[in-house]
RNA sequence: GUGAGUGUAGCUCAGCUUGGUUAGAGCACCGGGUUGUGGCCUCGGUGGUCGAGGGUUCAAAUCCCUUCACUCACCCCA
């Protein structure tokens, strides 16, 4: 075959998609009572928007972005890119619209994919779907605890086990202390550390504490909330005390250090023990100063964003069943039948509410009872010339191969009331 | 970008070390055993450029080279 998908892409299929489809309901009804509002931005936006909030230094932007080719008359457009992530492009839309100025308190969020050019793995691919919630106008720690919360709401909804980490990288006053600091460790154990490190020193320096390599000199290394000011301090205590109040289970790692530019205070990340080296299936933080940045009022703003294939996987790996199978085949024998079974699926949707799937009637009662079975209906209703002349189908239960000729008029209603009576047991 | 592992039927894999007739199994699919009754059983059938290209050889799935893809990990990150 060589019309493959591309590197990297994924089709999803089957209990894939709908273990995907399954937390992002979860996450919209959750959207709902936390009265976040829904927002969709575009997929194709200006390079510049990412090289000013996700750093000019980030592998995001140096390496991973997807540039489009622009048609020759197109202008004014410069180089465009496909999305890497959610968070700036809500913040352009934000700032556009306007809302920072007039309404700044806002509270969106917005589902779809992301692309990043990048070499795929388990839990990683280059196109890859998020499910993110932005706050805006809010610098207040309930603001920061009342997302976190959210989130154990959105991992009790799933029934995950999943690890909470919180840490606090100070504000524009302090951070650059703890930098400097974390930058004179590194240069003072320069010898010791492995190659990657050393590229990172320079480049982003708070990046040594989480290399895995090294995690001897990192746990040595200068702690972040060792160099809190007064108000960091505060705010990130008042943080953990609502989260402990709410009850929500969380651990403070100070080696939580988020890889883009515009992150600062609470940070965190909730990653599931199902998954390999890529495990984080949420991540997200404070990013006071991005929509200043961007152009914006000097409004604070606070997110997070789910990886939903990753939390799929997750899923999957639990032993929660993604199965669906209709409650219903309907096996029509013959052209008439056909025509009057279609009526009858029908009306079984339509009146009591069943899942019917029609099976292909070109085929041999035998083939088609195989096939109600392969997919795992309850029941096989049969339809042919001798039903048909006596106005009753065969309705039969499959898994007990119990079969009854009911009037076809009742075949419905029988139906759904013996489901009703099966479900209330 | 780096490293390791793997590519044989739709899927899971055997065969490759030591080259040798028509390349196998299980599952799945289609059909018979049952003129209109599934699962279990049984018999049969469809299905393969042995990832691709080149080389060695009388002969290559098997040996050599190149290349591509997939997987996992590094890196990075959701």
């Amino acid at each position: 075959m060589e019309l493959t998908r591309l590197r990297g892409f994924q089709d999803l299929i089957g209990p894939q998609v709908r273990a995907i489809s399954f937390i992002e309901e979860k996450a919209r009804a959750l959207m709902e009572r936390y009265a976040v509002r829904e927002i969709r931005i575009p997929i194709l936006e200006r390079i510049e928007l990412y090289v000013r909030s996700t750093g000019a230094t980030s592998d995001i932007v140096e390496k991973q972005m997807y540039t489009v080719e622009r048609r020759a008359e197109s202008k004014g457009e410069g180089q465009m890119v496909l999305r890497p992530e959610g968070t700036p492009g809500v913040v352009r839309a934000y700032i556009e619209a306007g809302l920072d100025r007039s309404d700044p308190e806002q509270r969106f969020f917005y589902c779809g994919p992301m692309l990043r050019y990048e070499r795929p793995q388990k839990g990683r691919y280059r196109e890859f779907y998020q499910f993110g919630v932005e706050v805006f106008g809010r610098a207040d720690a309930a603001c920061d605890a009342e997302l976190l919360i959210m989130i154990d709401d959105l991992r009790r909804e799933l029934g995950l086990e999943l690890k909470m980490e919180l840490n606090s990288l100070g504000c524009a006053d302090c951070r650059p202390a703890f930098r400097q600091a974390v930058l004179e460790y590194g240069r003072a154990h320069f010898a010791e550390l492995c190659e990657d490190c050393h590229a990172r020193l320079e480049r982003n320096p708070l990046r040594l504490l989480d290399c895995k390599i090294d995690a001897k000199l990192a746990a040595g290394a200068p702690n972040s909330l060792d160099y809190l000011d007064e108000a960091c301090r505060k705010h990130f205590d008042t943080v953990r005390d609502l989260l402990n109040r709410a009850g929500v289970v969380f651990e403070v790692n100070p080696r939580i250090v988020r890889g883009l530019d515009y992150y600062m205070r609470t940070t965190f990340e909730i990653s599931s023990m199902a998954l390999g080296a890529q495990n984080a299936v949420i991540a997200g933080g404070r990013y006071d100063g991005l929509i200043e940045e961007l152009g914006g009022a000097p409004v604070p703003g606070i997110g997070f964003a789910i990886g939903l294939d990753r939390m799929a996987l997750a899923l999957l790996e639990s032993s929660r069943k993604f199965e669906v199978a209709p409650e219903v085949a309907m096996i029509a024998l013959g052209e008439a039948a056909t025509a009057r079974a279609t009526e009858i699926a029908h009306r079984m949707r339509r009146e009591s509410n069943l899942t019917v799937e029609m099976l292909s009637p070109d085929r041999g009662l035998k083939a088609l009872l195989k096939r109600a079975d392969r997919i795992g209906a309850r029941y096989a209703v049969i339809i042919g010339d001798n039903e048909l002349a006596r106005g009753i189908a065969q309705v039969r239960e499959l898994a007990h191969s119990r079969q009854q000729e009911i009037a076809i008029e009742e075949v419905a209603a029988t139906i759904a009331r013996e489901l009703e009576k099966i479900a209330s047991r």
